[in-house]
Order: C-alpha cells, then structure tokens, then sequence
DNA sequence: TTGTTTCCCACGTTTACCCATGTTATCCCA
DNA sequence: TGGGATAACATGGGTAAACGTGGGAAACAA
C-alpha cells in the first residue's frame, strides 16, 4: 500500500527520488518502476504500479470496443501515463509536460492513497488540502457513518496531532 | 503495452520515427514493423504490431461469412491496413494515402492505447484529447472498480491480468 | 532518362547509466 | 541507555549510449 507524505526534490534534470516505501511496493514486477500521468481533476499527478494500470485495462476492456466512453478512457489514461523506470537510486525523470501540469519547481510531494499515489506541488498541496478541510467541514452531516454516532458535543481537547481532515475542532491555520 | 503520447516529425520523404517504447512493443515478431490504417472514424490512422492484426482476424473469422459488417471491417481494416518496416534507424515511411488521410503536415502525434496506438496530427488531436480528458473527468465513476474485484491494495503479485502489458504487447502468438 | 524508394552515414540533443557525497535512520555493543 | 558503527536513503554531477533527425547515394520502376 502506498502510504503517509513524502516531500523530495526534482533537480534540474527533473529527477526524483521516489520514496522508498513506494518502491517496496511495487518491487517484484516485470516493470521496475512506476506509471505516471496528470490527473484530470488538477494540478497534480497520479501514478501507481503496473498492477494498477492492468486493473484499469481489465476494466476498459469490458467496455464495448467502440463505446464512446471507452475510447475517451484510453486517450485519457493510457494516451497520457508515462511509464517511468528507476535508475540505480530508486529515482526517476520527469518528462517535461508532467513538470509542467503539476507545476513543480524544485520539490515534489508523494501523497501515498491506498492503491496509487499523486505527486504535488508542495504549495499547491497544502491549499488544496486547506480547501478540502473546509470542505469536509462544510460537508460534516453527509460525511457521518451509519451507525456509529459521536455524542453531539465538541471534542473537549483539539488535540494537534490529531489534525486529520474529519477533526471538527481544528483550527484551519 | 502501447503508452503515452509522443509527438514526431514527419519530414519530406514521409519519413516518420516510431517513438522507441513503441518499437519494443513489436519487438520479437517475425515482421519488424508496425501495421497502420486509416481509422474508419476520423482523420486519422489507427496501428498496432502484427499480433493484434492476428487479433482483429481471428475476431473476423467468428462472423459469418457473408456477414455485412464482417465485409466492411475485412474491407476497412485488412484491405487499407499498411505494414511498413522500420529503417535501421526504427522510422517508417508513411505512404501518400495515409498521409493525406490523418492530414499530416510535417509533425505526427503517437498516441498509445494499451493494445494498440493511434496516429494525429497535432493539432486535430490536441482538440480530441481536451474532449477526453473532460468525458473522463465526468464520467470517471463509471470506472470504479466493481466490487467482485481485487480489494483496494497493490496485488503484489503482478496480477494475472489479459495480456502481459509491459512485455511483448498483445502477445495473441 | 526521370522519378521514387530503400539503404547508409553523419549530426545535435536528450536520456540513461555510472560514480561520488552528505544526511538520516538503524543496529549493535558497551 | 547512550554512543559509535553501519547501512539505507536522498541528492549532485559527469559521461557514454540511445534517440530523433537530416541528407545523400544506390537500387528500382516507369
């Protein structure tokens, strides 16, 4: 599993030294490396191991071969991911057109999610999770789980390394 | 497995370099080329190695005889599909009729598509995948993966999925 | 011949590979 | 428990090979 924030730098070659933890999970494929394309929902990259890619292939796959949807897929997904292969140090070059979609400049931040990861401007991540804080406040009702209830009073002691996205006491600075 | 998107020139002679992932897709085959046609959809042309010729065929061959559809796909696909052979520097030479069709001027954008690739000009393409990314932001739901399938988590095992991606694409044989 | 196609070589740029270094984390032993 | 040794990690830079590109000569067809 891709997990916690890692925060590297890209050197002017666009090199980046992928987390090692990231590395451990996806070591034993064919394919030593990762897979790398902008994410169509912002500034930022998404990217996983082969076995992530193939998942998604298996998907399209079920699609009607011209169905509409699944060609806009394939160009969207496979027409943009880059495969980016380690060098001897666990890193990998950036192409260009990804450096520039995820505006980067000097530093990169690995978001690990589970079965893939995004990679972030740091300043950009950090507003963006400002931003989905407050919408996790804003949002607070829909977000409560079924049968377990919070007693409605507020969390007597804020702590601050309890700082996750669902902390209703948190202070947004 | 045909990725990215890689934008060559095209020079007088209709010379043309198939980016170097793609040349080891089709790797290993008995012939060392691409075969290319004219998509039936657009301007543009649609390629891939001989294995996923192999494919479509044997797709064909399933049909009846007299089939309609199966006259116009043998027609469209097998009667306008080209095989040109890489030079020794891993370019092709487009012929005229292809040219013309994806209206290629000087510069020609590969678009890889997992099992198979596409061929643009650049700007008839960067209109379409505009129209791609924004279909698959909006409707990237329909791509969740269902249930029965492999619980969020990396299988590490390289899963067992169609067709080896990384390796000699479309391996039909 | 003339025009077209295939093969060959030559060039600039980019990329991948290699080695070196500082820093952090981990382990082991006193 | 503390401190030193050791390995893992992130980073920087140089060099050689790969890649994309251009042009010309030889083979071929009309």
């Amino acid at each position: 599993m891709f997990l916690s924030t890692t925060n590297n730098g890209v050197d002017a070659k666009g090199r980046v030294s992928v987390p090692a933890d990231f590395r451990a999970v996806v070591r034993g494929g064919v394919f030593d490396g990762i897979i790398v394309w902008p994410s169509f929902e912002g500034p930022y990259l998404e990217g996983g191991g082969q076995a992530l890619l193939e998942r998604y292939q298996s998907l399209i796959e079920d699609m009607d071969p011209y169905d509409e949807a699944r060609i806009a897929f394939e160009r969207a997904i496979f027409g943009a991911a880059k495969p980016l292969s380690f060098d001897a140090n666990g890193r990998v070059t950036l192409p260009r057109e990804l450096i520039e979609h995820a505006q980067l400049d000097g530093k990169a931040t690995f978001v690990g999610l589970g079965s893939r990861f995004e990679l972030w401007s740091p300043d950009l991540y950090s507003a963006h999770q400002e931003a989905a804080r407050t919408f996790a406040r804003e949002n607070k009702k829909s977000l409560r789980f079924s049968p377990r209830r919070v007693s409605p009073g507020q969390p007597s002691s804020s702590g601050p390394s309890s700082s996750g996205p669902f902390s209703s006491g948190g202070d947004v600075s």
